[in-house]
DNA sequence: GTACTGGGCCAC
DNA sequence: AAACGTGGCCCAGTAC
C-alpha cells in the first residue's frame, strides 16, 4: 500500500474498457492501453504508488483483480458516486444533478458467476457505449467543487467507494463456515437430516402433538389460511397465525404449534438446503450490495446474510489457529441521533457506557426499558404504546435531539427531502403521495380523501424521520470499516490479505474480522481505534463516544 | 410451466 | 409489548 499516503495527493487513473483491452488514463501524462492479461500486473505495479483508481463499477473490475491476486488501496466507484450526487441536496444545482437520466443511473449489473473470462466487460445491452468514465469523472468533480459542502460529500463518496472495495474483498475471502458443524446444530435442534419430501423428526413430532391436542388430525400448518381454519375447528379462535398473537392464547396445543413454527422456519430458511446451496469450500460468500438500501445501508442477495439466525451462528468457525474478532457498536442509532443533533445532554447521557441507563440517571424517564422504547419510538415515529406515550417526556429532557427527528418527519409529510450528516438525501415521495394530496385538496375533496392523504403523508414522514438516523448510522459504519481496512492493511505487512487479519462479515453496526490468533489483540485495538476515527470523520470535535463490544472467539455464536 | 403477491419471520 | 423504521427469503396461493 502507498507509503506516501497523507503526504502526497493521490494520482487518479481512470480505467476504461476498450476493444483492444483496458485503457488507463492518468490525470496528467500519457494514457496506456494494456491487454486484459496484463491489466492485473499493471495495476499491481501502479498501485504501489499513491493511486486512486477511477472506474465505472467496482463489481465489474475488482473481483477479477482479486482473483488475479491483486488488491488495491483506493478507488472511485463512479456508479455509486453518481447515485449519491444525483440525489444529494448538497449538489442539487450541479450539472450532473440536472442532466437527464442516463447510463450512470442504472442499477449495477447482475452478479455473474465466473465463466472463464477474467473480466466481464461487455455489456449485452450496449448501455455502456455512451458511458464515458472520463467525462463522468469530470462531471462529478465539478459537482463536488460547486457543492454547498464539498468536505462532507467528499467524505461520503470516499467512504462509499471504500465500501465497494470491502464488499468485493469480503465476498472473495468469505465468512468461514463449517458445514459439518452447521449440520450438527441442525441435528440437535431438528433431528437427523430427513429424506427429501419428509419433515425432520422434531418438526414432525411437534406437528403430531399439535394435531392430537387440537383433535384436528389433518391440520395443515404451512398455509396461514388453512391453519386458521384448522385452529377454528379445534376450538381456537385466532385472528391471525402470527406467533406473537398465538402466544396470547391459552390452549394446550399452542406451545407445540409455536415449536413447530420455530423449527419449520429454521429448517426452511437455514436448514440442510441452505448449507448445500451457500456453503462451499468452508466459506459463506454472500453478495453484498453497497448502497442497496435507500438509506445507504448495504443489502445482500444470496443466503440471507443480513438475517442469519442466532441459532446457527455457531457454524461460523474460525480456521485452526485463527480467531474471529466480533465487534458491535452499542446503541449506535440513538448515539448517532444525539451526535448529529448536537444534543450535548443526550451525548452526556451516553458517555458512561449505557445510554438508556444515562437517560434514567438524568431523571428524564423512570426505567431503562421505558428509556429504550421511548428513544426507539422517537426514531421510528411511534404513536401508540409505551413508546408513543413516553416520547413527550423525552422531548422535554432532550429538545435538540427530538426536534431534529420531528423536523425530519414534518419535512417528509410536506413531501420534502431530508439528508444525512454527510449529505445522502432521501428520494422524493412517489406519485402516490402527490395524487393523494391532490385528491385531498381538489374538487372532489372529502373527509375520506383527506384521511388517506394525511395517513400517507404521516407514513412518509416516518420514513424521512428514520432516514436521517439510519442513513447517518450507515455512514458511520462505512467510515468505521474503511478506517479498519487501512489499519488491518498496515498490520499485515507484505502478506496477501486473506493470510492476515481481514474483514469477513458486516451487518449494519457489527463486523467480523478473521485473524491469526497472534494478531487478535491488536485487531481488537484497531477496531476500537477505527470507531473513534469514524466518530471524528462524522462529528469532528464533538466529544461523542461510540463504545463497542468486542469479543475474540472461535465461533460467531459465542459473540454476545 | 413462470410471475407475482401476501403472510410470516429472521436480522439490524 | 406489539404496530413504529430498513431489508431478504420462504412458502402457499393465485393469475396467466
Amino acid at each position: 500500500m502507498s507509503a506516501q499516503e497523507g503526504r502526497l495527493a493521490p494520482v487518479h487513473i481512470v480505467v476504461g474498457a476498450a476493444s483492444e483491452g483496458v485503457v488507463l488514463r492518468p490525470e496528467s501524462g500519457e494514457s496506456e492501453t494494456v491487454c486484459r492479461a496484463d491489466f492485473a500486473r499493471r495495476v499491481r505495479v501502479l498501485d504501489a504508488e499513491n493511486v486512486r483508481w477511477v472506474w465505472d463499477d467496482t463489481t465489474t473490475w475488482y473481483p477479477g483483480l482479486l482473483e488475479a491476486g491483486v488488491r488495491i488501496g483506493r478507488c472511485v466507484d463512479l456508479r455509486l458516486s453518481h447515485a449519491i450526487l444525483r440525489n444529494s441536496a448538497l449538489t442539487a444545482g450541479s450539472e450532473l444533478a440536472r442532466a437527464a437520466v442516463g447510463p450512470w443511473d442504472r442499477p449495477r449489473r447482475e452478479h455473474r458467476e465466473p465463466d472463464g473470462a477474467l473480466f466481464a466487460l461487455d455489456d449485452e445491452d450496449g448501455g455502456k457505449v455512451d458511458a464515458d468514465p472520463v467525462a463522468e469523472w469530470a462531471l462529478q468533480q465539478d459537482a463536488i467543487a460547486t457543492s454547498a459542502d464539498a468536505g462532507r460529500i467528499q467524505r461520503l463518496l470516499a467512504a462509499e467507494s471504500a465500501g465497494a472495495l470491502i464488499a468485493a474483498e469480503m465476498r472473495f475471502a468469505g465468512m468461514p463456515w463449517r458445514a459439518d458443524v452447521h449440520e450438527e446444530l441442525l441435528a440437535d435442534l431438528l433431528g437427523p437430516r430427513p429424506k427429501p419430501g419428509e419433515r425432520p423428526a422434531r418438526i414432525e413430532a411437534a406437528l403430531g402433538e399439535t394435531r392430537r391436542l387440537l383433535d384436528v388430525p389433518d391440520l395443515n400448518p404451512d398455509s396461514p389460511a388453512e391453519l386458521l381454519k384448522g385452529l377454528a375447528r379445534g376450538g381456537v379462535l385466532a385472528t391471525s397465525t402470527r406467533s406473537w398473537e398465538l402466544k396470547k392464547i391459552t390452549h394446550p396445543a399452542i406451545p407445540s404449534l409455536l415449536e413447530y413454527k420455530k423449527l419449520a422456519r429454521l429448517a426452511s430458511a437455514n436448514g440442510w438446503n441452505w448449507v448445500d446451496t451457500w456453503v462451499e469450500g468452508g466459506r459463506f460468500r454472500p453478495d453484498y450490495v453497497v448502497g442497496g438500501v435507500v438509506t445507504g445501508r448495504w443489502a445482500t442477495s444470496g443466503g440471507g446474510a443480513l438475517q442469519l439466525p442466532k441459532q446457527i451462528r455457531g457454524a461460523a468457525v474460525a480456521d485452526a489457529g485463527w480467531k474471529l474478532v466480533v465487534a458491535d457498536a452499542a446503541q449506535l442509532e440513538p448515539r448517532i441521533l444525539a451526535a448529529m443533533a448536537g444534543d450535548r445532554d443526550m451525548v452526556a447521557a451516553g458517555a458512561a457506557g449505557d445510554l438508556y441507563a444515562g437517560i434514567v440517571a438524568s431523571g428524564a424517564i423512570d426505567t431503562r426499558e421505558h428509556a429504550k422504547v421511548a428513544l426507539l419510538g422517537a426514531m421510528y415515529g411511534a404513536t401508540q404504546g409505551d413508546g408513543g406515550r413516553l416520547m413527550p417526556q423525552l422531548a422535554r429532557a432532550y429538545p435538540k435531539a427530538i426536534s431534529m427527528v420531528e423536523d425530519a418527519a414534518r419535512a417528509g409529510e410536506r413531501g420534502e427531502i431530508v439528508s444525512t450528516r454527510l449529505g445522502r438525501s432521501s428520494p422524493l415521495p412517489g406519485t402516490t403521495w402527490r395524487e393523494l394530496q391532490d385528491d385531498a385538496y381538489g374538487e372532489d375533496a372529502n373527509p375520506a380523501a383527506a384521511d388517506r392523504a394525511r395517513s400517507y403523508a404521516r407514513s412518509w414522514g416516518r420514513f424521512t424521520r428514520n432516514f436521517i438516523v439510519q442513513g447517518t448510522a450507515a455512514e458511520w459504519a462505512l467510515c468505521w470499516m474503511a478506517s479498519l481496512r487501512n489499519r488491518l492493511t498496515e498490520l499485515s505487512g507484505d502478506l496477501w490479505f486473506t493470510e492476515a487479519p481481514h474483514l469477513v462479515f458486516f451487518l449494519h453496526d457489527e463486523l467480523v474480522v478473521h485473524t491469526p490468533e497472534a494478531f487478535a489483540d491488536r485487531v481488537a485495538d484497531e477496531v476500537r481505534a477505527a470507531a473513534a476515527d469514524a466518530g471524528r470523520l462524522l462529528f469532528g470535535a464533538l466529544p461523542v463516544e461510540f463504545p463497542l463490544t468486542v469479543a475474540t472467539v472461535d465461533n460467531y455464536g459465542q459473540a454476545k
